[in-house]
DNA sequence: CAACTTATTGAGAATAATCAGCAATAGGTG
DNA sequence: CACCTATTGCTGATTATTCTCAATAAGTTG
């Protein structure tokens, strides 16, 4: 939950023995640059990289996604629509949640400062390395309380 | 986030035009008397129930784990394993949250009142029918830092 | 900067979780 | 009991994600 610059990126990378490679700095770049409350998935991205005139294979990019989630540069959403999705893994006054309708997958994001120090808290007490930390509500819209389509 | 009984599950379903079948009240029964800690997923229900003497099939099973996630009855987990878990879904003394190793998977539960209490308000606010309210924290856990398996 | 080691990429095949279609069955209602 | 239709269990799709492997290219060393 740090900022990352394309340097930083590559310190973290090779301390580890990984590369910096042009892929993963635009697969950043990418993310950094989206607009406030965009959620990427795999093939969300692809296409985005492939407009951009940067195009990436698909396997690069979920081996990018995952290797990035796994850093704590990118959050992994499980936005209840069959697929993950990412977006960047900002600190404190970015920091978010999400309140996501079941049946229409209407996503609203909103914050709360108390509950990135509840996580913060609970792993180090465990002695874990936090990455992220999120507050999924999983609800009915307004408007699909309304409708009349089942399930 | 209420306590069902065959009755008052049956009550809901019939609400809505739907049935209580034998499927369903098992599948009930079985969540209900999981040990604390338990995450089932389909595949383990599954076989769960084949043990038990009642089988039922993967289909039905897949199609009551989503109605009941969907009714709030169960919890839908995103536990970092590929594959989605289900538990019973219980009010404020038994809520709890889960902190999970990205690496290996590990799970702790934890409580915290203030997340519920957050959730419900969040979710009425904006005129959301709550059905799940979940901390999820990712994090790498004690072993993992120390081990030397890349990713 | 040239040689060297090995992490990474891209293409395609393989996997695994979940869903859809459909005929047969069985709840709920009167 | 009779009727309507929700539900079940097969089976056969989908579809997201991973795996395999040869070719490429970061990072390092002399
Ligand atoms: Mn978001
Ligand atoms: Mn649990
Ligand atoms: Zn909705
Ligand atoms: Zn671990």
């Amino acid at each position: 939950m740090t900022i990352y610059t394309a340097a930083s990126l590559k310190a973290e990378l090779n301390e580890k023995g990984w590369r910096l490679t042009p892929q993963r700095e635009i697969i950043l770049e990418i993310f950094q640059n989206l607009p406030k409350g965009t959620h990427l998935s795999a093939e969300d991205l692809y296409n985005t990289l492939e407009e951009d005139g940067h195009p990436i294979s698909l396997s690069t990019i979920y081996r990018t996604l995952k290797l990035m989630a796994r850093m704590g540069i990118l959050r992994e959403l499980e936005l209840a629509e069959g697929h993950k999705h990412y977006e960047i893994n900002q600190p404190a006054p970015y920091h978010h949640h999400h309140l996501i309708c079941v049946k229409c997958n209407k996503t609203i994001e909103f914050k709360n400062d108390g509950i990135l120090k509840t996580g913060t808290k609970t792993a180090q007490k465990e002695g874990y390395h936090l990455l992220d930390c999120q507050l999924i509500i999983h609800a009915v819209c307004p408007t699909c309380q309304r409708s009349l389509i089942p399930l």
